[in-house]
DNA sequence: TCTTTGCGTTCCGTATTACAGAACGCAGTT
DNA sequence: AACTGCGTTCTGTAATACGGAACGCAAAGA
C-alpha cells in the first residue's frame, strides 16, 4: 500500500464543496451524502463546520447548503498572487478592439482551461466575470492553443482520457487530434471551429512564460460566418502581434 | 463542554488555507507551523492533502506553498450564485459616469465589506478585479451604510470589537460611532471622511433585499478636496436615484 | 571541506476523533 | 392520525490525525 500522506477527513471534506456547482448551487444533506456515498451524519458534520468557518452557508428558508462569500477571500489572494488578469487586460482591450471581437484569456488549471477574463469590442460595451469558468483543453481555442504546446506527458494524458463529442464537430479521435495538434504547433495559432459550441469559432495564441512553459492563451471568438479562413489568419496575427511584448516575460 | 459537531481536523486545515494573504501569498511548513502553533508534520500533511486536490501549489523553486487556482472554481460558483455583480454593474457604470468619480460596490461578508466591483469613469477606462477585497465595517463608506442599518445585535458585535484606527479621522470610540451611525441613519447616506485611508473621502449608500435586511452598498469615492459638503450631498442623491429601482428587490 | 543550520519530508505509536448507524424532531403529505 | 422525507443529534468504536523524533537535503558559515 502506498503510504499517503494525506489528511482523508480533508479530502472527504473538499469533495464535499465540490459538489456545488453553478446548475446546482443549493445543494441539500442527503443530496451530497447519496452522491458522494456518505452517511448524512459525516456531511451534516462537514457541512456545519465549514458553516462555522463561513465558507458555506444554510438557506435558513429551505435549510439547504450553498458556498459562502468567504470563498471569495481566497480567490482574491490567488487572483493577486497570479496577477495575470492585470498584467493583460491592456492587451485584451487592444485585441478586443482591434479585431472587433470577444477576446477570452485563460490559463492552464488542473488539466483544464480556467477563463480568467472576457473583454468585449468598446461598440458592445461590457466585461464578462467569468473569472473562474472552465472548460476542456481538447475542444476549445484556448484549450487546444495550450494543449498543443504541453509537455508530452501531459498532453498525452489529456489525449489519452475521455474525450467527450459536445457537438458534431468536437474531435474525439485521439489520433485525429493528435495530427490537430501537429498542425496547431506548425500554425503556431489555434482554431476552434464549433467543437465545443455550434455555431462558434475561435482563433486562439499561446503565450509562454520565462521558463519556456505554455502558460495562458488568448482568444478571438463569435459567430462562425464571420470566421472564414482568411479572417481566421488575420485574427491570430493581431493576436500574435498584439502580445508580443508579453511572451517570454512572465 | 459544549457538543461540537464539527470536524476539527478541517477547521484546522482552513485556517491552514487562511494563513496565506495578498501580502503572504507564498508561504513554507515551518512558517505556518510557528503561526498557528501547530506541528510541521502535520501542517505537511494538510498541505500535501490541499495540493493532491489542487487547491495549494509547491513552488519548485522555493519549495514554499501558495494558493491555487482551483480556488476560482469555487469563486466562480459562489460568484454566479450570488449573481450581484452583473446585476449590479449596469448601474454602477451609471453612478461613475454621472458622478465622474469611481464607484464601488461591497456585500456583507463575515462582518466585513466584501468588494465586489470598483468601476471607474470612462475619462479613466478601466475596471479592476477587486473581487475578494475586504476592509472593516467602522471605518468605510461601504462599511458604515451597512454597519448603520444591520441588526442591532450584529451591529453592536462590531462596534464592541477591537476598532483599530487606519488614520487620524478613524472613529474609534464606540459612543462617537454610534451617534455617528445615528446620523447615517437620518440621513440615508454614509460619509467616509478619510478614516480608512488618508486623502481619500467616499460617500455610500445602503442597499436592501426584498426582506428588508441591508445587503450591499455603493459608494463614491475620490480625493478629498473634490468632497466638499455639497458635493457629497449631491453624490448620495446620484447614488440613491440610480439604486432606486434595485432597492428591496433582491 | 567539514560543520552547522534550517528547511521540507518521512515515519510511527497512540491518543484523538471522525464516522456509521440508529434515533429524533419537525414539516409537509396523504 | 399515520406517513414520508428532511436536517439534526447522539454514541461506541474503528479509523486516523497528530505529536515528536529522525531523516535528507541544500545553503551558509567556519
Amino acid at each position: 500500500m502506498d503510504q499517503e500522506y494525506s489528511v482523508k477527513s480533508l479530502a472527504r471534506a473538499m469533495k464535499v464543496l465540490e459538489c456545488f456547482s453553478v446548475k446546482q448551487p443549493e445543494l441539500g444533506v442527503t443530496e451530497i451524502a447519496k452522491t458522494l456515498g456518505m452517511q448524512k451524519s459525516t456531511i451534516c458534520n462537514i457541512l456545519s463546520t465549514f458553516e462555522k468557518t463561513g465558507y458555506v452557508v444554510q438557506n435558513p428558508q429551505t435549510s439547504k447548503y450553498h458556498l459562502g462569500t468567504k470563498i471569495l477571500h481566497l480567490s482574491y489572494i490567488v487572483n493577486h498572487h497570479l496577477g495575470l488578469r492585470d498584467i493583460f487586460l491592456p492587451y485584451l482591450h487592444k485585441v478586443a478592439e482591434e479585431a472587433r471581437e470577444a477576446c477570452y484569456f485563460g490559463i492552464l488549471s488542473n488539466d483544464e482551461v480556467l477563463y480568467i477574463e472576457a473583454v468585449y469590442p468598446s461598440h458592445q460595451q461590457q466585461t464578462r466575470n467569468i473569472l473562474g469558468e472552465r472548460a476542456p483543453l481538447y475542444c476549445t481555442g484556448l484549450g487546444k492553443a495550450m494543449l498543443a504546446y504541453m509537455p508530452d506527458e501531459d498532453a498525452e494524458r489529456i489525449i489519452g482520457g475521455e474525450l467527450k463529442a459536445f457537438t458534431s464537430f468536437t474531435l474525439c479521435d485521439p489520433m485525429v487530434l493528435r495530427d490537430h495538434l501537429d498542425e496547431i504547433r506548425r500554425n503556431g495559432y489555434s482554431v476552434d471551429n464549433m467543437e465545443h459550441e455550434f455555431g462558434i469559432r475561435c482563433v486562439a495564441v499561446p503565450v509562454f512564460g520565462a521558463n519556456g512553459q505554455v502558460m495562458a492563451a488568448v482568444s478571438v471568438s463569435g459567430p462562425s460566418p464571420r470566421f472564414d479562413h482568411n479572417t481566421v489568419v488575420k485574427h491570430a496575427e493581431l493576436i500574435s502581434r498584439i502580445l508580443q511584448p508579453l511572451q517570454h516575460c512572465l
